[in-house]
DNA sequence: GCACATCGTAAGCACATGCCTACTAATCCC
DNA sequence: GGGATTAGTAGGCATGTGCTTACGATGTGC
């Protein structure tokens, strides 16, 4: 039954052993370009960064105070993000604020504009994801979802190991 | 049943409405990022680089008989796999000797050394990528294994898309 | 009021990467 | 034999990134 299963569940490599299935990062970082390669036509043909896209992203799903909150909420650089967020506010995509609570900060937001490029872009996307996705068996495809949405929720800030911060530079990617 | 289900399967989305989960990279990057942040110490202890234990995994597999197919296949630049080559060979881990038929060409191989860091070192990762995905119910960890499995193999070098090649420069990752 | 911390911003450094151009050695083809 | 081609190598260029420092504006605590 579960015969041409994907072995790998814990426990399945006995001590000294050879490993029986191939790294996860071997095979989550082709996959992650894979999908990096299906966006960009998608985001060039809307004059958007990846960086540019986060932001969008993001700035829907919770409302962001700070730009500090945001860089760090996609993992980017707070210096480098500045660029980002001049192109989208001089395109009326979001606006920025100072709040009046604390005028040093910037309130982040999306404009209706902002929104409705985020959906077209968004919506692009995943048409295309959605052809990779139909390639794998049903049941397989709810099971990678449902592991993928819970694998990378790990990996949130906040989330999993704390005190490990910023710490470190990228290292380079894998196969 | 599947109510909680991850919604997301091929035509979930009605045109031109709201997209209804997270983009497949907007979850797949930060997994790639927490996993490669798991390996780095392990690679630290055994002094390896991510190209270098790339090498190692990918000369295991198959023979290769030239550097430069080496280099695509772990999808690295050419010219810049050569210091690491050097380092491996200089500790006993690969072996380059020129092929007797085309004396232009390189014989890579692991060494018996080479394999037993090999061995080690992936068994090590690989126990630290258990443990996440022992987080997972059984169904769904069986699935995600297949499922990633399977996109993965769209992506190696030959399948999927032919004739994009190497076009374009690496982009930045989002989130 | 004043020292100190915080936010956004600008500028720069160090480094890794992809790409390109020679150059040598070896091979292939005519 | 001689020209074209290929593998490996070395070097350089442009870019993107993370990190650090500096600075002005603002807010907080004493």
């Amino acid at each position: 039954m579960a015969e041409n299963a994907v072995q790998g569940g814990t426990g399945d490599i006995p001590s000294g052993g050879r490993p029986t299935r191939p790294d996860l990062a071997e095979m989550v970082a082709p996959l992650l370009r894979t999908l990096m390669a299906a966006e960009q036509p998608v985001l060039d043909a809307h004059g958007l960064t990846m960086w540019a896209y986060a932001v969008l992203l993001h700035l829907d799903e919770t409302p962001i105070r700070t730009q500090a909150a945001l860089a760090e909420a996609i993992r980017a650089d707070k210096t480098r993000i500045i660029a980002v967020l001049d192109d989208l506010e001089s395109r009326a995509l979001i606006a920025r604020r100072p709040d009046p609570k604390d005028r040093r900060a910037r309130l982040l937001s999306l404009t209706e504009e902002g929104r409705r490029l985020r959906d077209t872009v968004q919506t692009a996307i995943q048409k295309g994801e959605d052809r990779l996705l139909a390639q794998l068996p049903a049941a397989d495809r709810d099971g990678f979802l449902r592991g993928l949405q819970a694998l990378s929720a790990l990996a949130e800030p906040g989330a999993g190991d704390p005190g490990q911060g910023t710490t470190g530079r990228r290292p380079p990617p894998p196969q």
